[in-house]
DNA sequence: GTGAAAGCGCTAACAT
DNA sequence: ATGTTAGCGCTTTCAC
């Protein structure tokens, strides 16, 4: 059997109420007394049982309070679908989890809902967050003042004061992308780039990492111009035309953007979707059905559901564990889709 | 706060103990009360505080058993990290978990483990069996007659009792890496295709899902012979220099068998390992040497440390929530690894 | 057929 | 500065 609180307080000739205090460093134990203990504790391998405390701990429940910008597409869903994941696993331990799901983008919203989750009581965050000087400010003063630890998930706000990150290295998947690219196409040969808003930093970066390693592994091959696009298929589809038109001689095409089918409708329009090697990010629905009927090549995956999914258990474990994430960037797995993987 | 069996309980007027009983289906309750309890349970949405049932089950704590076959490999090293760090977590609810590694691969000394693991009091079993009817027999015994519920993780028993298998699914795996390679490789280029021993299901499988859809794709590509080996990387070598003596055109080579560092060697004396497509199975240590320096370019990987963890846990939760898996068969993903994403 | 009661290991309010 | 104690929600023994 493991060893429990109370056989270290027998050891030690105090109460179990002394070691726990002692263990948390909470004071009002004599210093050596808790030197003492924690030796022991140590000493006998003590782990403290955490369905007990999670047990202990129903009286006034843990509750995380969880913040997404963007709740309105398919992307977002599926974040969501692990965050419903992560909440129905913590409150079958007795805590809880209260969501706010923000349309689009708003940093003055998401610090509203962050005042909001704040007055009802909860004792952590995890929030899709914007690089916006007023919510780095506001995390920042919720983790020093309020001591309410904060974890970015999906996207980060970089030198603020939240615990860690979890989601992906945007540079990397552009890299990712790049070495299948490299690998597929033939000499001398051309390629095509569509993305989102130029100000989206996590397009830009996977952009960046995609010609950066393209040109370096094949310099040989001609990378034409980028076409930026809305979320918006219509226009997807006829950016892609133009594309199309203007380099006809393009035989691969890396989409960055959200709008993948637009692309796709665009390939198979001008029935080239086979002699052109596509490759697209985020492994969902629409996606999948692209990468299925041929006209999409690869699909590089950013563990959307995981995202969500250990954005909340993180915090939860930090909450309940007292244990700090090991990184304070969890980079999730960057997952390359083929037919048949899928 | 979430409903209690206390709430059922006085909502219909009996005890705790008689809820218990009726939600369990013990028999003991007048059955229009059990009737009426479980009705009401539904209506009130309770679910078992998962906390409360660990920490009550630590009277008599739930425990596991493990078996492992190839032990020494660095692959199944990497599989009982999995399990190892599943020890860890239900170690930490009061649960506990038992190991036995077997090294190479003998089925009387697995039936032998089973029976010691049984006589030890297990109330579960997690194992890598092999084909074996003996195993099978033993599996079955198992879940009928001491109903020991019975998983199996990275290799399977087919048409056993087992609750469920977490492993791979091969021959998608060989499917995987065939779609790679019909869009590396350019017209009428030549393939080889190294594998271990023939005995071995799990290679034949993916060996046979490479073929059939590559030739599938790409009618025009030559597949050459197949090479077999031992898991001995100088005899890998060996082979793969009388493999690229043979056929000097080769562009293309499918490595099914572990050996992979040994293939590397010998194209990289050969001074080939840029201009021939390889694609080799397991994400593992040497192997991702390999990846980064070049002289593979993609790895497939069977999520060794999840196989581990998993089967442990699957267990684990069938044994605390008396939660079924959803499917029997529970394949793991996919990998594909280039150097990018590792 | 049903219920009372004793914990499981932990936390936290309340003594001392 | 340290100890006592009352639960958290569940399982299980034992008595009715």
């Amino acid at each position: 059997m493991a060893v429990t609180l109370q056989q270290i307080a027998d050891a030690a000739g105090v109460s179990r109420r002394t070691v726990d205090r002692a263990l948390k460093d909470q004071g009002r134990v004599r210093p050596e007394v808790a030197e003492k203990i924690k030796k022991l504790a140590e000493e006998m391998g003590y782990r403290p049982n955490q369905a007990g405390r999670a047990l202990a701990l129903a009286k006034n429940p843990i509750k995380i309070g969880v913040i997404t910008q963007s709740s309105e597409t398919p992307f977002m869903q599926e974040v969501l679908v692990g965050v419903h994941d992560a909440r129905r696993r913590v409150r079958r331990n007795g805590a809880d989890v209260e969501i706010c799901r923000i349309d689009g983008v708003n940093a003055r919203q998401v610090i509203a809902c962050m005042e909001k989750l704040k007055e009802s009581g909860v004792r952590g965050m995890a929030l899709v967050p914007a690089e916006d000087e007023g919510i780095k400010l506001e995390i920042d003063r919720l983790s020093e003042e309020d001591h309410i630890p904060v974890v970015t998930f999906n996207s980060d706000v970089s030198n603020s004061r939240r615990i860690c990150f979890v989601g992906q290295n945007n540079k990397k998947a552009g890299q990712t992308a790049a070495g299948l690219m490299a690998d597929c196409l033939k000499s001398y040969e051309q390629i095509g780039i569509i993305t989102g808003s130029a100000e989206n930093p996590a397009l830009n970066s996977r952009v960046k990492g995609f010609q950066e390693t393209l040109s370096e592994l094949r310099p040989d091959l001609m990378i034409n111009q980028v076409y930026y696009i809305a979320d918006d298929e219509l226009q997807a589809e006829k950016i892609t035309v133009e594309l199309l038109n203007e380099f006809p001689q393009t035989k691969g095409i890396f989409v960055s953007a959200p709008a993948v089918l637009g692309v796709c409708r665009a390939l198979r329009k001008k029935g080239v979707e086979k002699e052109i090697i596509v490759i697209a990010n985020d492994v969902l629905g629409e996606n999948i059905k692209c990468l299925e009927e041929g006209s999409i090549n690869y699909l590089i995956g950013q563990e959307a559901y995981f995202q969500g999914y250990e954005g909340v258990m993180t915090l939860y474990r930090y909450l309940l564990e007292d244990r700090k994430p090991k990184k304070e960037l969890e980079y999730t797995d960057i997952i390359i889709k083929n037919r048949y993987n899928i």
